[in-house]
DNA sequence: TATATACGCAACCTTTCGGTTTCCAAAATT
DNA sequence: AATTTTGGAAACCGAAAGGTTGCGTATATA
C-alpha cells in the first residue's frame, strides 16, 4: 500500500477533492455530488487521502465529515524549497544582467 | 499519454532525477548510475518528464544532456498558493489564542 | 419495529505504470 | 572501414490504479 503525499495528489479529482474541502469538512455522498462518478469511487479515494494523512474524519451521527489536514500540505512546500533556493538565485542572476544593462546605457 | 505535472512527481524515482539534474544537466548514462535501474528505464521517466516540459534536451555530439525547467516548477508553486493563505490564517488565529492566553494571565 | 439513508468493504474489470529485454541509429574511436 | 559508445523505440510483462456493481452495517426516521 505504502501511500505517500505526491502520490495521493497525482489524482486531478483527489486534488479537486482536497481543494473542495479545504475550507470546509464535508460527508461523503456531499462531495461525491460534485463529480461525476459514484459514491464509492469518492470514498476509494477519500481513504487514499486519509491513509497519508492528508485528510482526517470526524464522524457525527451517521454522517462523516472529511476534513483537510492542512499542515499535512507543507510537506510538499518544503520540498519545493530546494528548488526555490535555484529560482531565487536565477532571479539575482537575471537581475544582475539586468543592471548591467542598464550601466551600459549611461 | 497527457502528462501532467503532479503525475510526473508521483513517482519517487523521476523526484530524485528532478533534485539530480537540478544544479547541472546530465546524461541520461549518467543519471542511470545513480539508480538501481537499467539506463532503458531511466529514459522512460526522462521521456515523461521531458512531455510535461518540466526538464529539456540540449545535444552535445552523441550525448544529451538533460536540464530542469526551474520555471515549470513554479506552477506546483502556485497550485500550494491557495493552501498557503489558508495555513497562513489559520496561523495568524493561534497567534489570537496566544495572544488571548497572554492577555488572560496578566 | 420496519424502512430509508450514509457509508465502507470486497470482488471484479480495464487501463496505465514502471520495469526489462531486444533492437536500431547516430556519433566517436580504432 | 570496423568497432565501440550513447541513447531512443518497441514489444512484452506483472503490479497497481481507478472505476463499477453488489453487499453488509450502523444510524436516523416513519
Amino acid at each position: 500500500m505504502r501511500r505517500d503525499i505526491f502520490q495521493a495528489i497525482a489524482d486531478p479529482t483527489r486534488r479537486a477533492i482536497i481543494v473542495l474541502i479545504a475550507l470546509q469538512a464535508m460527508t461523503p455522498t456531499a462531495i461525491a455530488e460534485h463529480f461525476d462518478t459514484t459514491r464509492q469511487a469518492v470514498s476509494k479515494h477519500l481513504r487514499i487521502l486519509t491513509e497519508c494523512e492528508l485528510i482526517k474524519q470526524e464522524h457525527k451521527g451517521r454522517e462523516i465529515f472529511y476534513q483537510l489536514e492542512i499542515d499535512k500540505m507543507k510537506e510538499i512546500d518544503k520540498w519545493l524549497e530546494q528548488f526555490r533556493q535555484i529560482w531565487e538565485t536565477r532571479f539575482i542572476q537575471l537581475d544582475n544582467v539586468l543592471a548591467t544593462i542598464k550601466k551600459q546605457k549611461k
